[in-house]
This record gives structure tokens, sequence and C-alpha cells, in this order.
DNA sequence: ACTGCATTTTGGTCCGACCATAAAGATTTG
DNA sequence: CAAATCTTTATGGTCGGACCAAAATGCAGT
């Protein structure tokens, strides 16, 4: 048709702006209104200078622009595939900044002790809330963690699936993505800590611990447990990546 | 001279992966080790081909990607500025991403519920552990806030300046950081809340409340008067996005 | 219907060029 | 001499064309 569009697009944007962003923000409009849907081709690089009557420059970089936003996934050398967000690819849009924050000193310990605090007031709303399948699923939990003593590596995926459970309880899709990301940053530094049944069976204490509390109704209980069982593992890891 | 490194590079990728990568990943290295300090250029584009034996195409790539990670502040016609990453620059990444989310149902209501999880949990950590000049600032905050019942803009800041205490207080960084990223996500939803003298002077009571709460070392009340509090707001604005 | 090869698409990279503006330098002016 | 103004240069933004390698597709032969 006419590509008056795009020439009002230009003038619309007052500032002087880089003309992939009129582009970036058709594609995304597009998403959002489901007209490209989820999982769906972006249309190739070159179909995209014949709609918007602009350089394959153009066109790559409102592709990459999207690519970094998280809105289509763009492998090297394959078509981009449009993906609607959600809150995990948000969350997951940060690794590659928080990545770089770990680089600076405290930065870990910050971030721990952000999921510290998060976790004890989850395991607090799990005392006061949890229904009985909800606790029949953490003691399940808790069974697989303590049946996986004798292998680190299954006590590792156990313990996070333990953990993982507080997260689900409040059932907000937001507190398991901000499990995931949490346990994703930390989890360079946590697997290099030594590990051994004797530790893994402390480790385990501490959750059933944390399960009796809950089950109990007690969530000071619970907190002071959980508290207690994060603290010491941060102790335990602590010396891994500060070196004082 | 040689173009060996770049063969080399691509060798070194074991994947098929874009030579823009290795660029990305040297430069990330020197701001990261402080080589290229915060608010430092960046090599113009015609230096990074000349450094690294790479096409401007590779050059701009890389620095579109530093740019999409906020280690580089890429204005359309100016050179790229080094910003080393804070917590802040870190939530902002979500701002594209989240507001997007923000377009799916339920994605308000799932957010701020997260942000009333953790806040309950910030006052409750405040009734706790505040101390006397903790306490002050928070006085001074919520009398700022009474001062401004009259004036709604003004209420609005000290609405967020009160609340941001409660995010301060752990004396973790990271706290304050969400608080700013909720409240760009909220922003918009709230700016188009119907305000006046009266629904101040209601807010207001409850910031009076929770305060009183915290003063006391009462943890549950403050808790319980929170909640009430954001729970009344979000009956207040839910109208005016959920067109059910 | 399946397999294996040939062709076409498509993203990745390079090159060279031009433009507009920001930054820097030279020049005029008060 | 300093400030304002003009001129040059540096730099990012965009364009068009080209080639490559890998992916996707079509086709042939079994």
């Amino acid at each position: 048709m006419f590509d008056d569009t795009k020439l009002m697009d230009r003038k619309a944007a007052a500032a002087p702006n880089r003309a992939a962003d009129a582009i970036v923000a058709e594609l995304e409009a597009q998403i959002g209104s489901g007209q490209l849907p989820d999982g769906a081709f972006l249309p190739a690089e070159r179909e995209l200078m014949a709609q918007f009557n602009i350089s394959r420059t153009v066109a790559r970089e409102a592709v990459a622009r999207l690519a970094g936003r998280g809105l289509v996934e763009a492998r090297p050398r394959f078509r981009p595939v449009v993906r609607r967000p959600g809150y995990d690819a948000a969350l997951s849009a940060l690794g590659g900044i928080v990545n770089q924050l770990m680089g600076q000193a405290g930065t870990v310990k910050n971030i721990y002790d952000t999921r510290v605090f998060l976790e004890a007031a989850l395991v607090r709303h799990a005392a006061l809330h949890a229904r009985k399948d909800d606790l029949a699923l953490l003691r399940q939990a808790l069974e697989a963690n303590e049946a996986a003593i004798g292998n680190s590596a299954a006590f590792y995926v156990t313990d996070i699936a333990f953990h993982a459970m507080f997260y689900e309880l409040p059932r907000n899709p937001v507190m398991p993505a901000i499990q995931r990301a949490f346990t994703g940053w930390l989890q360079p530094h946590w697997q290099r800590m030594p590990r051994s049944p004797e530790r893994n069976r402390v480790n385990y204490l501490s959750h059933r611990a944390i399960y009796q509390a809950i089950a109990e109704r007690d969530p000071d209980g619970a907190e002071r447990a959980l508290n207690g069982h994060l603290a010491a593992a941060w102790e335990y890891v602590r010396g891994t990546f500060e070196p004082v």
C-alpha cells in the first residue's frame, strides 16, 4: 500500500530516533495482539525490508532488539521465533546483567540475603496458609530429599525442589519464576560448594525442621528454622568466592 | 595484519556462534575489570573494527548487544558510554518485558500481589528491627505524607517515599531497586486512579496505622495494617484496567 | 513412503558509501 | 582576550549490494 505510515511514524517520533524503533513497536504490537502467535516465525529479514521499506540493516537491528527484550528467540542461524513473554522470560532477561553484577563485591551476599528474606516470608506464609494437599506435597518433597542423601547430585536437585514448594504455595506464578532466577544466579557458586552425605544429612534435618514447623502451623518456628538453615548454608559457601 | 585472531575466535566458539559474541565478551570483561571505567566512552565503532579485525556490522552488533544488557548507554547519535551496572540498571532491563506482560490478563494482579507479599515481610521486618533513627525517618516520611493530603500530586510522591522507607530498612541495596521497579511498572495504572483529598486522608491514616504498629514493635499488627491498606488500594484501582 | 541429493531460503558477515549530527577546531567578533 | 560563530572532522545511522554457510525445502530415485 502506502508507506505513509512509516513516514508518519518517523515524524511522530519527535526525538531523533532510530528507524528500527518503528518496526520494533509494530512487531511488538503484533506479538501482543496475537497477530504473531507464540511459536510463529518472525517474517524473514528480507520480508521485513519489503514490508516496511527499510534496509536490511534496520530490519536486522529491529529483530535484534526484539530478541534482546525476549520477545523473539533468535538462535544463530535459525528463523527467529516469536516468544510471548512469561515471567520466566522476563527474569531470565536479567541473567546477563546479574552475572555481571556478581563480579562486584558484596553482590552475591546481597542477592542471597534477598532470597533469604523472601523465602522466610514464604515459609511463614506456608505455615499460615498451606492446605492439606500442600503439606502432602511438601512432605513428599522432603522424603525425596531424604532418599537422596547418599547421592549429592540428586540431593542438590531435591533440595531445590523442596525449597521450590514454598514458592509454589502462594499460587502466584511470579514466585516460582523468581525462585528459578535465584537458583540460576546462585548456582555457579553453590556448585563449587563441597558436598557430602554428612553435609546433606545436616541440610535434610534442617528441611525436616522447617517442614515440621509448617505442619504445626508455627510461622515463627518455620521462619527461624529457615533462617538458621540458610545462614548455615551461607557460612558454608562464602569461602568459595570471597577470598577473604 | 593477520585475521588469525578472528579465525581462532570463530573456532574457539564451539557452537556456530555470532562473531560479535567474542567482542561482547571482551568488552564485558574490560568493563568488569574496570579497564573501561564507568562513564568512559566505548571505543568508536571504526576503532573496534581495527582492534578486532571485524567489520562495522559486527562492531555495531556488539555495541547493540552491550546496550541491550545495560552495560553501555547508547543514545541515538552519541558515543556509547560505559555504564557499570547496578541493581537499578538490572531491574530496569526488565521494564520492556514486564510492560509487555502487563498486557496479559492477571499480570498486574500477580505483580501487585508479589509486591504486597514482599512489603508485608518488610513492615514485619521493620517492626522487629527498626532502629530509633529508622523510626525517626519513617515518622518524618509520615508527616510529609500528612502535609501533602491536600495536594494529590505531592501526596503520590510522599506516599511512595513512605513505602520506600520499608525497602531501605534492611540496608540491602537490592530492596530499594525492587521498589523502584515495582512503582515504575505499576505507575501507569496507579496514575489513572482518581485521587482526592478524602482518599488521600484515608491512605494517610493507613500509613499512620502501619507506622504506629511498627513503633510499637508489633509485626503482626503492622503486617495486618499494610495488607489492609494495599488490599483497599487494589480494590480502588482494579476498575481502571480490568474492564470486567 | 523413505532416503539422499540438489536447490532455494535465510541469517551472518563483509564492503563501501552517504547523511546528519555531535564534537572539536578555527575564525570572527565584541 | 573572551565569547560567539562558523568550519571541519569524527561518529553513529542508514543504505545497497554482495558472498558464504547452514538451514529449510523440493526433488529424484529407490
